[in-house]
DNA sequence: AAGCCAATGTAAAGATTGTGTAAAGGTTGA
DNA sequence: TCAACCTTTACACAATCTTTACATTGGCTT
């Protein structure tokens, strides 16, 4: 989603113009904007910008190389650098890696390879920083899960369950659709085997029931007699 | 942080059982855990496991390949994926990170090449989680903290905390709106795992509670029983 | 259809656990 | 040594989980 609002901005770090304007031009046409610097010391200043999405970063440099480079920028830094050689030696690779580089690319490269790797790194960035923020909600059947907040809503209003309660929940949403038992919920949910008089699943499942139906005029938990409970998915049924 | 509260898992989708075997051996040995699948079929199924952090995928395989697994996950799935392939092809690769791997490695490949990579990927998304909550926190529902002084404010009136004291408000301002373990509190700020009676965190969490009181008619740190504290981001919830 | 019984619903009581916090005990650094 | 701070202890209390008890239901037999 950030992908879209504003061209992602690229860093070339490289002392070959030649290539730097070639590079500008072809990721220009796929929505990429390029700044270039043509040694590791300007580059390094540079790399700390903030609005630098990625860093292409050559090895091969005048003043400080690549190397020497990704060791000033620390293995912690949070802008992404693909590293760009004239070698492919395995040896470097793994050095590279290992100093914080997160892609290497040899030289000669095929543009769609470098295309298709950036856009996978700045995918899972992306990915990586979403997954955070919007921590995991599932809805279905108009009941929500937030596990970022372990709330519940139902309908749009939030229902204040125990732990045991979403828990029981959470496994029965997962299983939507199908029948649960009474058996594999205890197990799962309070860690021990179901006896011939414990009715506490029951009890929570009652609980459950009556909580989302202060907000929900229909049950969305049917009982199975001698079998378990399901969370009906809607729709048909 | 993540990257030191539990094991990385990471599963390998691969034919290969011998194979499947040493690199077991050896990622444990490097801290990781490793599950194995032998087919697409039942790796697909495993891949939506939430617990698992990376994927390691081979081309090569019976039922299901590796690019009908990416096309299945699709390439917003939230688990990082590392292609593996006999062939170095070009175009394999470039098809593979549009699909939605993040990386590729050509077989026959060193391990300590494959370790370098699955780190750098995992290393990455730590960053790239973290980035959006660690940037300049500064002023949260009224609560405003001062890095350069180390200073606390709670609706314009100074709070004076001690540094573990701040150390878990920062903590709990970084994630706010999130549930925060006492177990990541304990690990995070006093560098410790949390044991069965240690209090410590309660007793830190209770003081904020009361020195943020005395600005503020409202409580901002909420209790999720079982669960954890968040620093509440004001406004609804 | 009537009657029986096991499975389920659920209110209420009881047991257990997690949390808040005062106060005491330790630790550290000036 | 003292002061500031962190940790442990102790106890009260509230939230939660489990058990008990009884009502209700649905399927089965006769």
């Amino acid at each position: 989603m950030t992908s879209f609002e504003q061209p992602q901005h690229i860093l070339l770090i490289d002392d070959d113009q030649e290539l730097a304007e070639l590079l500008s031009e072809y990721l220009a046409s796929e929505g990429f904007k390029l700044s270039c610097c043509f040694d590791g010391t300007s580059g390094l200043a540079k790399a700390f910008d903030d609005d630098i999405d990625l860093i292409l970063l050559d090895v091969m440099m005048p003043k400080l190389n690549g190397f020497e480079v990704l060791k000033a920028l620390g293995s912690q830094h949070k802008t992404p650098i693909l590293m760009l050689t004239a070698k492919g030696d395995e040896a470097d690779r793994v050095l590279g890696l290992e100093l914080g580089a997160d892609d290497y690319l040899a030289k000669p490269y095929n543009h769609r390879e470098l295309l298709a790797r950036i856009k996978a790194i700045l995918r899972r960035i992306d990915i990586a920083k979403n997954s955070n923020t919007h921590s995991s909600i599932e809805t279905i059947n108009n009941v929500t899960l937030n596990h970022g907040t372990r709330t519940v809503s139902c309908h749009q209003q939030e229902v204040i369950l125990t732990g045991t309660e979403y828990q029981i929940l959470h496994y029965l949403m997962q299983h939507h659709g199908q029948i649960v038992s009474k058996e594999s919920l205890s197990e799962t949910v309070l860690g021990r085997r179901l006896t011939s008089f414990d009715r506490s699943i029951d009890m929570h499942v009652s609980n459950i029931r009556r909580k989302l139906l202060s907000n929900s005029p229909i049950d969305k938990l049917k009982t199975v007699r001698g079998a378990g409970y399901i969370f009906l998915s809607g729709e048909t049924q």
